[in-house]
This record gives structure tokens, sequence and C-alpha cells, in this order.
DNA sequence: GAGCTATACTTGAGTTCGCAAGCAACTATA
DNA sequence: TATAGTTGCTTGCGAACTCAAGTATAGCTC
């Protein structure tokens, strides 16, 4: 599948197009063969594991629904949909909040927590293996911080026209 | 609040999972802004404009269905189906191959030609502004060569010229 | 040239996600 | 305490993809 495709060359001597070509290739090269074996492996998508493995981190193990979404960089519907996915398979369970009756909190539930672990072994070692190995050390270290300059445009600050 | 949400950003001390994620939270917020600018200015989405620019730099400004999927890295049914609105749109149009049936190429129109030019520009821009600006020529240059290294990464770097 | 296998493309079904709109609950102002 | 604005969450709808399966054509190989 690869040879052929070796055969088309930059054309365009503009480094800032050309990084950006890369990194959106590159995204979707690594998200395909990542996503593809963590639902073969686990059952869940890329977006799951990111939501679970934010709340494995929290306090309690438990969010405000506001703030995953903000975490993750999905906006507020797309939680709730991919919560009650996540509610269904009870890896999750919701929580109101006894201070504000608009909040439901998301919480790991037992069952929730024992897959994180799991998930995340294989996960990294996945992540390790088709994005970390292909740098040195200090690449990874470098690229880090490249990747640390860009803004987390956060859903609600961009909106009217 | 931002603090807050920056904390649970990071959440792993291997460098390889921080960049990672870096990586994924780059992508999620400039391509949300890119898409959204994209949209507002010329009606296409950033695989339309993909498939357009490749369309753009290749002889004739035809290609194959298959290489342009490969390119772009999308599916061959995602590429009929994008192709299906580029033609509704009066952008591309279909031409079938004179020695071999099965293949149907994508030509851009004297109205895609026009529309390519036009996007190009303020999208190259907005490249510009969200994804080049935050980096200093040296880091630019540095960052395109590390994403190079990824596999596929590289398939298809027509850009600006 | 008959029978395989591979390739190019399309179609049907299903998933994930965003936007816009809506509701309910909180907060600030007066 | 009325009222206006904000915030948290959900829902309807549609867009953009993918996978699996199907069709048609090409190119072997015997």
């Amino acid at each position: 599948m690869s040879s052929q495709i070796l055969t088309t060359q930059v054309i365009s001597d503009d480094v800032t197009q050309v990084a950006w070509i890369r990194f959106l290739r590159a995204h979707a090269a690594l998200t395909r063969e990542l996503s593809a074996r963590l639902e073969a492996d686990h059952g869940l998508t890329m977006s799951d594991f990111d939501v679970l493995i934010q709340l494995y981190h929290a306090d309690g193990h438990a969010m405000r629904r506001v703030d995953i979404a903000r975490s993750v960089l999905l906006t507020a519907s797309g939680i709730t949909r991919l919560l009650d996915g996540l509610e269904r398979c009870g890896l999750v369970a919701k929580k109101s909040c006894e201070t504000d009756a608009r909040v439901s909190y998301a919480v790991l539930t037992d069952e929730g927590l024992r897959k994180v672990k799991e998930a995340r072994r294989s996960h990294h070692a996945d992540i390790d293996e088709l994005f970390g190995a292909q740098l040195e050390p200090k690449e990874r270290e470098l690229l880090a911080e490249l990747l640390a300059r860009f803004p987390l445009a956060h859903t609600s600050e961009a909106c009217s026209a």
C-alpha cells in the first residue's frame, strides 16, 4: 500500500504549509491505527478512552460534564452522548450535585476503573510503538515542547460570526 | 478556571504520552477553528479543500479516485461521497478513462480552479496565523522534520506554490 | 478462453460528532 | 422579589466518515 505513494513530491517550499500537511497526515494515520487497535482490544473509541483517563486522574474519579468537555476538547453535546454509551456499558455512572441542581457528575464505576487500567497498558504501549518510537528521546521532548505552543481554543470561546 | 484545565491536561510524566495528548489537543483545536473559517468563508470542509488542492497540483488537474484517497488518507468510499458533493457544486467533473473502464478521473472544472485559488489564499493565511505563527522559523522547520517521521505523514505534500 | 484473483469504484447501514435550539437552574441587579 | 442574563445539560437534525458487501473490469495462468 505504501510503495507507490512515496512518489508524490513536495511542491511548495513554504515550510508552514508543509508542516501543516504533515501534521494532518500524521494525525490521520496514527489515529486510524490506534483507534482500530483500541476498538479491537477493548471495544473503546479514542474519545471514550480519553474521557475515561480524565476521570481516572480526577479527584474521586468524578468530573462535571462541562469540565470533561473542556479537557478533551469535545462539545457539551458530544460528551452527553459519549457518556450515554459509557453508562450503558456500566463503565461510568451519573451522580447529581448537591449544591447545584444543574450539574451532574460522571463517576467511574469499579468496572470502569478496571477497564481503564487494563486499556491503559496496551494503549500506551501502542502509542509508544507508533508514535514515540519514531523519535529519539531528545526529539520527543522537543516535539512535546513545540506542540505546547498551540493554544487550546475552547469551544465556548469560538462563537458568533 | 483555565488553570484547572491545564492540570488535567497533562496526566502522565511520560514524555511520549504528554506529547501525544498535546498532539491530539492541538489537532482538535486547530482543525476546529480552521474548518469553521473555511466553511464560513468558502463553504468548504477541510477535506474538500484538501482534495481540491491535490487536484490543483495534479497533471491536467485530474486524478484517479484511488490516488486521491491515498494522498489525503481517506477511504475510497469517503472519496466517492466527497466528490459527489464537489460535483454537485460544479467544482469537479467526472471523466472516464480510455484505457481502463474501471477508473474514473476527477477533474477540476474552471469554476473549481477559480475556487481553489480563491480559497487557498485565505486558508493558507489562516494556517499561517493559527499554526505557523506560534513558532519561530527554525522551529517550523524542526517541527516539519519531526512530523515527517511518522508513517504516511508524507504521502502527499502538495501545498502552496 | 475459462477460471482466479486483484483492482476501481459504489452503496447501505451505522457511528461519531457538531451546531442550533431548548429547558432548567443558578446569579446578579434593581 | 421580579427580571434579565448566564451556565449546565440534553435533544433534533444533519454532515462526514468508515466498514462490509456488491458490481464491473483487468490481468493473469493454465
